[in-house]
DNA sequence: TAACACTGTGTAATAATATAACATATTTAA
DNA sequence: TTAAATATGTTATATTATTACACAGTGTTA
């Protein structure tokens, strides 16, 4: 089992925030949301946004700039992501495909380094936008 | 064969500078670096390099927002792109690998999208770092 | 040749994303 | 109960990227 971690009061509410969105968020917007419970600053957000990816209750999509929440209660998960993405709706899916997440995990390249994280990102059109 | 592209004045320093070197450059430092060329703004920066990418010549680092040169000259990398990058030393490498690309080549989700892309980085300390 | 689409340029302004620096408070652990 | 680690609130600033506008070159086509 994972260490159970403690949040804090806005890591709570950001957290909050993100898990109601099934899809990923802005900094920017979640700060716009949040101010009317307190929090002021794009620092305050920033901070809360780094712990969560931390322990993994939420991930960056990278190409984007945006943080969604995860649903996955497995360990490890939030240094193994693999996500798809739409192009044209923009909707974002987290996939988790045991082929593939194993091909992954087990990939050597020829440099002798040590690997510890990996995120991928699909891009195309969802069944709606193709 | 791939559609030889010719690119323009602006198109061709700032890909100069990007093959120079062997690490991504951001984008602020290419425009420090091509200020002496007559490149003197931003966008004339980004748009050489969104020219760039989408014709597979760089690629983004999207963990990093840097570019770096593609070495391969096969078609369709542009959109099959895999990255090994050291945490410690932000080391970067484009890998290639024929056995992964066939599994994320031909990787299909339960969902019925249709990819045309994929981008993969892995994160890890290299050889030197470790 | 003229009209048009398409791509690129140069410039200024601004938007969007993220961090530094500082003072203070709270929690955790030796 | 001191010290270390973590979190907070605030201000300012750094970094990354785009919008908007005027115009120039190139190729197509009517
Ligand atoms: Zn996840
Ligand atoms: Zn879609
Ligand atoms: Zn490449
Ligand atoms: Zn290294």
């Amino acid at each position: 089992m994972q260490k159970q971690e403690t949040l804090t009061k806005n890591q709570k509410i950001i957290l909050d925030l993100i898990e109601k969105s099934d899809q990923p968020l802005k900094a920017y917007s979640i700060l716009f949301d949040v101010k009317k419970k307190g929090i002021n600053a794009p620092l305050q957000v920033y901070r809360a946004l780094n712990k969560l990816v931390k322990i993994g209750k939420i991930h960056k999509i990278e190409s984007r700039n945006a943080f969604i929440a995860c649903k996955n209660s497995k360990c490890q998960i939030a240094k193994a992501t693999v996500f798809s993405i739409c192009e044209s709706c923009e909707d974002v899916t987290e996939i988790h495909d045991h082929k593939l997440s194993e091909h992954l995990r087990d990939f050597k390249d020829n440099k002798g380094m040590k690997y510890n994280k990996y995120n991928l990102e699909f891009f195309g059109l969802c069944k709606k936008c193709i």
